[in-house]
DNA sequence: TGATTTTTTGTATGTTGAATACAATTTACT
DNA sequence: AGTAAATTGTATTCAACATACAAAAAATCA
C-alpha cells in the first residue's frame, strides 16, 4: 500500500482531531505535571509542609526533573508550594489561621466582583444566572450533592465573569485553588446546603436589581460562611495540620 | 564573538565577594533571573508582545536554559509573560483596556486592605504611618521626587502590612508589578504632587479614626485617579503598544 | 497555446521540549 | 566533629515541533 506521506508542512486545516487525549499531548509535560500536582495538593493527596522530592515525584507522573521542576516554580508562584534554595521545597502550609486570612481575601474579592457585575451583568448574563440557580435547587431537591456542587461553583464563576474584568477572575482562580483545598481538609463541611441555597437566591436578587453594595455584601457574607464552616469542621475533626 | 568553552561549572559563584552578597548568590539563578527579567518587563526594556527567544536572553543573563526556563515560567504565573505552546512566550500584552482592569483591580484590593487597617493597626503602624507621611511631604516640599517617589510605595506597603493578612499583601504584590509597568508607560504621569498630598493627608485621618468605610473609599479613589492618569498619560503619549 | 498567478509540496533552519550528566550543597550517620 | 549519602542546582545534549523559504504543480487568463 502506498503511504500518503506528509513530509514538511502539516496540513493548514486541522480538521479530524476533536479528541480528548489530542489536548494532552499537545499541553506539553510540565503543563500536564502541573495540573496533577495541584490535584494532588489540593486533595491533600500531597500534605500540607511535606516536603518535595523531586526524584520521587519524577518516578511518580513519570517524566524528568526538568519539566517537573518547571511545574513546581509554577505552583510556587501561586503559593501552593513553598521554595526554599538549596533545600526541598515543601507544599505550603496550612492552617487555622492560613484559612481565615483565604476567605477574608476570597470573600471580599467575591465581593468587588459582584459589586461590578450587578453594575455589568447583560441580559443574557443574567438569564445564565437564573438558569443556574434553578439547576442548582433542582439538584438539591434531588440530593445529588456532586451536581450541585459543580453548579455552585459554576455560579460564583458566572458572577466574577459577569464583573467583565479579567484580570478580577485571575485573582479569583489564584485564591480559588487554596479555597478547594480549604474544603478538601474540612471534609464534609456541606451541611450547608439549605442556607446557602438560600443566600444564592437572595444574591441573585440583589443582582437582577442591581444593588451592587447589596450584593457585594451578600455574596461577602455568604463565602464567609463557608469559611467559617470550614473552621469550624476543621476544629472539630481535631488537629490541623501545620 | 565566540564564547569561550563553558563546561560543566565554569563560574565560580564563591568567591568572596564580601558578606552581604553571600546572601543573593545563594538565591539561586531562576531566582536572580526573575528578578532581572521582572525589571526588564516593568521598566519596559522588554516591550509588552515581545518574543523571548530564550537563547537571547540566555545569553544577555550568562546564564543556562534551564534556570531561564524556570524563571519564565514563575513570570508567567505570575502574569507578567504569556506562555504559548511550542512557541516563543511573549512578554504579556498591554493596552489601556489592560491598564483599566488593572487598576479597577488594584484599587479594590488596596480598598479592602485600608478598612481592615483602619480596624487593625497597631499604635505603633499608625504611628509609623504617620512618620512616613511626615517625610514624604518633606520629600515633596525639597522636591526630591525619588525619595517621594520611595516614601509613597512605603506607605502604600505599610497600609496593606496593617490589615493583618499576609494573602491580601501577596495578591496586592501580584498586582503591583503590572502597575509599575503601567506606570513606566505612562511616564511622567506625576504631575499629581500636590492632590496626592492631600488624598494620602485624608486617608491617614480616616484611619486614625477606625472609619474602615471612608479610609476604604478614599483610597480606592486615590489608586483609580492615578490609574486614570496612566491613561491620560498614555493616550497623550499616543500609540500604545500592542 | 503560452504566460502568469495561485496553490500546493518539499526542504532547511531555528526554537522549544525533555532528558541526562555532573557539580555543589545539605543532611544523615557514625 | 568528620565522612558518606542523598538531593538540589545548572549545563549540555538530543529530539520534536513549527515556521520560513524555495520549488513545483495546477489553475487562470490573454
Amino acid at each position: 500500500m502506498d503511504t500518503p506521506r506528509k513530509r514538511g508542512r502539516p496540513r493548514k486545516l486541522r480538521p479530524v482531531e476533536g479528541h480528548g487525549t489530542e489536548r494532552l499531548s499537545r499541553a506539553g509535560l510540565h503543563e500536564q505535571a502541573g495540573r496533577q500536582l495541584r490535584e494532588m495538593i489540593v486533595t491533600g493527596a500531597l500534605a500540607p509542609g511535606a516536603p518535595i522530592v523531586e526524584a520521587d515525584l519524577c518516578a511518580l507522573l513519570g517524566i524528568s526533573r526538568t519539566p517537573l521542576r518547571e511545574a513546581v516554580k509554577m505552583l510556587a508562584a501561586q503559593g501552593l508550594v513553598e521554595l526554599r534554595p538549596n533545600r526541598s521545597a515543601r507544599i505550603a502550609p496550612f492552617d487555622a489561621s492560613h484559612i481565615t486570612e483565604l476567605f477574608e481575601a476570597l470573600s471580599n474579592v467575591e465581593r468587588i466582583a459582584a459589586e461590578y457585575a450587578a453594575q455589568r451583568l447583560s441580559a443574557r448574563e443574567l438569564a445564565h444566572l437564573r438558569d443556574l440557580q434553578e439547576t442548582m435547587e433542582a439538584h438539591y431537591r434531588a440530593g445529588d450533592l456532586a451536581a450541585y456542587f459543580a453548579i455552585n461553583q459554576a455560579i460564583h464563576s458566572a458572577i466574577l465573569a459577569g464583573a467583565h474584568n479579567a484580570t478580577l477572575v485571575e485573582m479569583h482562580g489564584w485564591l480559588f485553588a487554596r479555597a478547594e483545598r480549604a474544603r478538601y481538609f474540612a471534609l464534609g463541611a456541606h451541611a450547608r446546603w439549605a442556607e446557602s441555597i438560600e443566600e444564592h437566591r437572595a444574591i441573585l436578587a440583589a443582582l437582577e436589581q442591581r444593588q451592587s453594595d447589596t450584593a457585594g455584601r451578600l455574596l461577602a457574607a455568604h463565602v464567609m460562611h463557608t469559611g467559617t464552616g470550614v473552621l469550624a469542621r476543621l476544629a472539630a475533626t481535631a488537629g490541623a495540620a501545620a
